[in-house]
Parts: C-alpha cells; structure tokens; sequence
DNA sequence: CATGAATGAGCATTCATTCAT
DNA sequence: TATGAATGAATGCTCATTCAT
C-alpha cells in the first residue's frame, strides 16, 4: 500500500508523475509519449523523473497499476446493489458511462495492454494483473449468482465490453457501446 | 487481377514490402517497426521503399488493405455452406483457428487498429474499412438468417472475437479463444 | 546557337527542361529543387532528364545562360531608343516593370549568383557571363554618352539595381523599386 | 547583459554554436550546412545542438540576430564621428574594410537574406529585422544632415552596398567595392 | 532530493545519379 | 533515345537515459 515510503512526506510529485503518464499514455499511445511530455504534465523536472522511476517502462507498470486501482474503486461502488446480477449491471453501466471517450480513445486498459503486449514482455504481467481485476470481480458475481460456468462467462463479459470499445474506437460511433452495453444488460437479466 | 498496375511488372517488391510490413507491425508493432526492419524483411534496399511508398503511413494504409483482402478471401471460403448460420459459425471457427497465434500476439487486425488510433487519424480510416468487412458480412448473413437486429448481431459478434483476442493475448492464453468460439457458435446455434 | 545540335528534331524536350529549371530555381531555389521537380515541370520523364543534362549543376549553367540571352533580348529592344541616355534609361525602365515578381522572389540573375556562389566555383563562371551582359552593355552605353568612367558607372548603376532588389525581396516591398529606379533614371538625366 | 538567461551559466556552448553557425552558413550556404557542421564547428556533440536549438531554421534566426548585433556594434563605433557625414562615410569605410572577404564570399547579410528568401516566409521576418538596422541607422543620420528623402537616401545607399558585394562577389573582384564605396563617400560628401 | 544539461544511437525521409531494357 | 526502377549516402530531428552539481 505504501509505495511511497521512500520518498518525501508527500510532495505528490509520484502521484503526479503516474497520473501524467496515465493521461499521456492514453491519449498519445506510450509510443509517441515522451518522458519530457509526462514530465511535463505532472509539473516535475525532466532530471527529477528519474529519481521516481528509473525507466519509461516502470512508468508503464505504474500506470497499468493505478488502472487497476481505478478499476477497483469503480467495482467497489458497484458492490452496494444487493444482488449479483444488479452489481454486474452495475459495472456494464458503468462502462457504458464511459462511452464518449472511449468512443474516441479506445478503453485506457485496453489500448494500454494491446501497446504493451508489442512492447515488453515483462509489461505484460502488468497489463494481465489489471485485466484480472475486473475478470475475477465478475466471476465472483456470476459465482454468487449460481453459475458453474463463471470464469467462462466472465472473460466472455469483459471479453464483450473490450472488443466493443476497439470497436466503437475505430468507428469513432459511441452508440455501438450503448447498444451493446444494453445488450449486455438484457443478457445478465436473462440468465437463468 | 494484375495489382501492380503502377510500378514493376513483376519484380513483385511491392507486394513482398507489403507482406514485409505486415509481419513487422504485427511482431513488433507500428511504431517499433523500422522502414529498415521492412526493407530488409522484403529483401529491397531501404532507399527504394520510398519509391513504393512515400511514407511509413502509407504502409501501414497498405498493410492494412491487405489484411482486410485477407479476410475477405477467408469469409469466401466460408460462403460455401449451404445456410447463414453454417456460413457465420464457419467465420467463428475460422477465427478460432488463429487461437495460437492470436494468443501470442493479438488479432493482426485488431492491434493495428488500436494502434493506428493513436498514430494518426487519417490512418483510422483504412483502420475502419478493414474492420468493417466481417462486420459488413455477417449482417447480410444475420439478415438472411431472417433476424432484423443483424447489424447489432454482426457488431457483438465481432466486437466478441475481437475481445477475447485482445484477452487471451494479454493472458497468453489460447484457451481462451477456444472456449469463447465454441460459446459463440452454440449461442448461433441457439438463435431462433 | 543551335545547342541542341545533337539532340532531337525538335521535340523541345531541352528548351522545356531549361525553362522548367529557370522556373523552379527562381521560386524554390536550386538547392530546393529536385531534378523530379524540373522533370515534372517540363513534362519530361525524370529518366530522361540525364540525356540532355549529365548533372544538375549542367542545368544551373543552362538556366544562368537562358538568363543572359533573356537579358541580351531585353537590351536589344532598349536599343530602338536614339541617345544612350534614353536607351539606359529604358535598361533602367524595363528594371522598374519587374518590381512586383523581384519583390515577391527576388532578381532571377541576381539570386542565382548568390546560391551559385556557395555551390560550385565551376558555375560562378556562367554567373559572371550573365551578370556582365547588362554591365558591359551598360558601359557602352555610358561611354557613348562620353563618360570616362563608363566602366563605373555601368557597375554602379547595376549594383544599385541588384541592391535594391535585394532589399525589396527581403522587406516584400516592391515600391522600394519603383522610387529607386525613379532616382536612377533623374540620375541618368544628370549626368552631363 | 547576461544573454544567456536560459540556458548554462558560461559554458558558452549557445554562443559557440550561433558563431559556428553563421561561419558555415557563410562559408558554405544554409542549405549545405548540416547540423554536424555546425557541432563540429562549436565542438558541441551533435545531440545536444537540440537542447538549444530546436530546428535548424532557429539556428538561422540566431545567426540572423547575430549579424544583427555585430552590425549594430559597427555602426554604434562610428558614432564617434561629430557630423552625420561623417558618421555615414564612417560606415560606407566599414563596409569597404571587408572587401576582400565580401568579393570570396559575399556579404554576410545579403546573401544570408537571399537564401533565407526561398527557405521560409518566417525567417524573412528575421532577415527583414537585420537588413533594418543600418538602414534605419543611416535614415536617421540623413535626417540629421538635413535631408528630407532620408529615406529614400538610407535604402539607396545600403543597396548601392548590396549589389556591389554581389557583383564583386559573383566577379570575384575586391577593387570593385573600393572602387563603389570611394563613389559612395564622394556622393555623401557631395549632398547639400 | 533536485535539476539543467548532455549524450549518442537511431529513424524517417530525401535525392542526385545510375542502369537495364 | 527513352524510361521506370534502383541505390546509398545523407540529413534533420528525436529521446531515453545519465550525470555533475
């Protein structure tokens, strides 16, 4: 939890600098984002990045992490429904919420895996950690909901919602994400 | 038929530039990918790429169009089954196929287009017909089937593959892929 | 006069290419232009251009000569006028009518010289030849009109329309030329 | 004073490189100089020419500014003289001291401004700026002579300048500038 | 901890010139 | 003569990373 133990008593400039690679990562790819650019977002010198983080990719790592965090809290809140299939609805609304700037960047964890997947192997263990995060959530759901087939039905689910933002994304078309996020809603009503 | 109307009349460098490009930004992504990389992928002195093609872009537009000619050649394979749901559940098997391949490095199509997001817009339409061929197909095939949702089927249906490729090439897992082409085609199956 | 002895019956190929040269030397300048431009320009197939030009510097030194008989034609109609003075004063005029191009680009004769001189010794020559045309025709003019220092007066006079011209490219201010080559005609009528 | 606000505190590198690059920019043109060149010339590693110069065209813009300020230099020492005559034949003896490097290479402003001309519409404005200085310079020394055409008289005498270093530059004779600034100051002494 | 500066390897792109046919 | 294609050496510019202070 305290990740920032070692440095400052809260001088932020970690927080900063994550929250700046999160933004420049997704809306300029990680390619095309420079250190300067990050450094420059989060208001930290170029030299000082350094001292938070010795390479770009654990910039990256830390992105992926913060994703993940986000991920969490949004699942989090989906959890005061009272029943499974009200919290999965929960979290496909919530994705849904979301369909203008996914319409025109694509899903920040999504495009974050598909880039990392091309650029380092050991990225990857990142991108899967926050993958998981809303995977094993949904599972749990569906689990709770009686269904044997958990896992399957909760890639499938996540599955439905990444392939539909890619989508959505490259057709620059927000309303294929509503539709489908509705779909998916109809779908979670339906099972028996 | 005879594709190289404007340059050579069979020397077929652009052809193997194109096929060099191809395999390049699939295994290492666009933007890790060097003109070099593609020049010597295709056997043709770097100089000379330029005279194929003006810019790093513009092999991309091509790679592109050759990967939605691609899939147009494997949806007419699929066009000698009798009914539509043989026709669209033979794509899905077609795309399960890939399973390996597309757990290892992601659906060719797919990280392209992801990628060429943020790289220019301009890119994003070529991007977007190569997306639009399965997707064109299998609404005429939904549409024959007699389901008057067809575009919305043909959407989820791809946006589903595209997904689980985006999934299992993150978690390094063809399983995957496996298990969510069988649940599409039982759900074809299952449509009335 | 028949430069083009070994070269076609007149299929104009070298006139066009001289003129396309002219042209895209005095708007891009030479280091700014590609043979592909002169070619294209001239409407002739970029290979070809080596036939009637071994090297680039060869259609410098034949655009700096189109310049000089360009030049020689305009004195010999300076010449229908009776006194020297009147005919300097028409050197003079037919000057101030190209204010607005020289504004725009510069002196043709006098922007070449200038690139040239970074260039190649080699075509400083062909320079020097198309400079002194008005120079030397400027002198004789002058000595006609039985001054002793023609030779000074006919450089100073062309230095003062170089000059200007410089100064009214750089500022973009053809009047510049027009007050200029007013003073210099109220000089020439001074001049006992 | 301390013009080098930005960047290091006296290493000089800013300066090494704009006197390196107004040296090659002479010697050898705009358009032939490399980047490299210029490094080499400043003992500055290649590299590192970015961190104060983004662009090759700023580099030019230095240059420009520059020879702006060394123009400025010479003119503010023949402010010693009492009378504005005395002041413009001062500067006219000036410009007459470079001739033999002007006849070899040209004057430094004027063809720096000639090529900056077919570069780029912005770098004109930094050419105007330094073709400004002696021409505003001597307009106000007019002026104080008495001289109502001030004016006209400053630019006519700055480009009597100008086009007799191109001559004597394209004819690589140095006695015609001694020749022109000797008729220059005869004709400054012989205003009323 | 902070930071301006430095570094060098690399990349897309350009183009005069050449050549096979 | 004509010409599409080829070639390779450059060139301007970029940037992650390092380091001295």
């Amino acid at each position: 939890m305290e990740q920032t133990k070692t440095v400052g008593r809260g001088s932020g400039k970690r927080e900063r600098l994550v929250e700046g690679a999160q933004g420049a990562f997704y809306e300029q790819g990680v390619e095309r984002t420079t250190l300067a650019d990050v450094a420059s977002r989060a208001d930290v010198p170029l030299g000082n990045v350094y001292y938070y983080f010795k390479t770009k990719d654990q910039l990256v790592e830390a992105a992926l992490e913060a994703h993940a965090d986000a991920m969490r809290e949004m699942l989090r809140s989906a959890e005061r429904h009272r029943t499974p299939r009200a919290r999965l609805k929960a979290m496909v609304r919530a994705f849904g919420e979301q369909r203008d700037v996914v319409a025109q960047r694509g899903c920040p964890v999504g495009t974050l895996c598909s880039e990392v997947d091309k650029r380092d192997d050991e990225l990857v263990a990142g991108a899967r950690a926050a993958l998981m995060v809303p995977i094993d959530w949904a599972e749990r759901e569906f689990r709770e909901a009686g269904r044997p087939d958990a896992r399957d039905l909760a890639v499938g689910l996540f599955a439905a919602y990444q392939g539909i933002a890619l989508i959505a994304n490259t057709l620059r078309d927000p309303s294929l994400i509503t539709r489908e996020t509705r779909r998916l809603e109809r779908w979670i009503d339906s099972l028996t």
